[in-house]
DNA sequence: ACTTATTTTTACCAACTGGTCAAAAGATTA
DNA sequence: TAATCTTTTGACCAGTTGGTAAAAATAAGT
């Protein structure tokens, strides 16, 4: 009966189970920044445990104490980065007008691509393999999709925006905005290194602007 | 003096030297559609010799007699898909008339994505990785461009389009036909498994003329 | 100060990776 | 049919990969 207290001791790693430690708490952002880095570039397969650790400034095994495995850690950024790219479509306002609310949610994506290209990227990455861990949240967000698409045929009705198909308007958004974080390598090749290049998210939005609001007016 | 002629005796390799034969034509094409798929899908690090050979129905070694690296292979993909990339570019007549022209590119980007959806995929993969394969490519791409957007300047100039940056709407263009092919996983998961999502190019075409050509009249 | 819990390191593994080699098996040609 | 050239195979290898076990070092609570 002696080793009774044992049995439910857990393995020794970070214990999730009690309140973490300052230590953990550092360390695990460290690690889960070094991992945006190396999955966002080369994918999930294409990521090595050994490089993130090495980004992260640990050792392997040390990193593994914090996330047992690979996966652990591309869940955890996939987790976070996904309740993130919902916020912009949800705020989408019904009662607002038609055109300034695309207008401000192209801007909202279009600030995400700029402030979390990375994010961007792991997303890119995730359905350029065919989605495989995240199909769970693709069906959240095509729930979400079709209650905003049935606003815009509202709006459509209403004869305050052009007559078309939302889920080709959404694809379109999505497209235009993330080309600027995914392709972010080729746009700034093509624009040159020069100023064109650091105000190429303004240029963007201005352009963006001009084709979606007289691209989309009754 | 005897073994001189062996000096130049190349390895046993597949030769590109003579005439290639039936057996390497075929196998090779075998070993550049399997190579497609995985490369397209997990990026030149995740994908590996193994599965290509697997999926080209070869072993691995007999794989590496017609390509002696994994390199080797996907420059070869690289290659052919630049060349078919820039196709659509030189096909714009400056001659035409602008809408048309513009109206007429879209389309023929858009058939590519619906049609070689891999090699799209495989390029983004590339770009998303920082193009480290394809820089001098993108030198190539980044002329073109430009030439192309002179092109566009002058019917800016002439009214017969609407006023705006000639680069950011090529990087429109290319990011909602290209979104067609590279975000299928999600285009095909939000519209549903029905018949919108057999029709998602023509419904796609329909919606981007109208976007764009509204959008872009001046 | 001492006990306990957490963190880090060292040494290791089995499976997989890209790639080689030599010999066997099949085609082709003289 | 024999000689030659091309193709395929099986055995192999060194380096990498994801991950483990146990002990050593450090930090925290009492």
């Amino acid at each position: 009966m002696a080793e009774a207290k044992t049995v439910l001791k857990s393995k020794p790693r970070a214990s999730k189970t009690r309140k973490r430690t300052r230590i953990q708490a550092e360390k695990e952002d460290q690690i889960l920044e070094a991992a945006l880095d190396v999955f966002s570039k080369h994918g999930f397969r294409g990521a090595t445990i050994d490089q993130i650790a090495e980004n992260a400034g640990l050792s392997k095994p040390n990193l593994l104490y914090y996330f047992r495995t690979k996966e652990t850690i591309h869940r955890k950024l996939l987790d976070e980065l996904l309740e993130n790219w919902l916020a912009p479509l949800h705020e989408i306002n019904p009662e607002g007008e038609p055109l300034a609310e695309i207008k401000a949610y192209i801007c909202r994506k279009l600030e995400l691509a700029r402030d979390y290209p990375r994010e961007s990227r792991l997303f890119a990455n995730e359905i350029l393999q065919g989605a495989p861990r995240i199909a769970d949240e693709l069906q959240d967000l095509k729930k979400l999709v079709n209650e905003k698409s049935k606003v815009f045929e509202g709006w459509i009705a209403d004869g305050k925006l052009a007559k078309c198909d939302p889920h080709h308007l959404f694809f379109s958004i999505w497209a235009t905005t993330q080309h600027y974080a995914d392709f972010d390598t080729q746009v700034c090749t093509i624009l040159g290194d020069a100023d064109k290049c650091d105000n190429r998210f303004e240029e963007a939005a201005k352009f963006l602007d001009q084709l979606f609001v007289q691209g989309l007016r009754p």
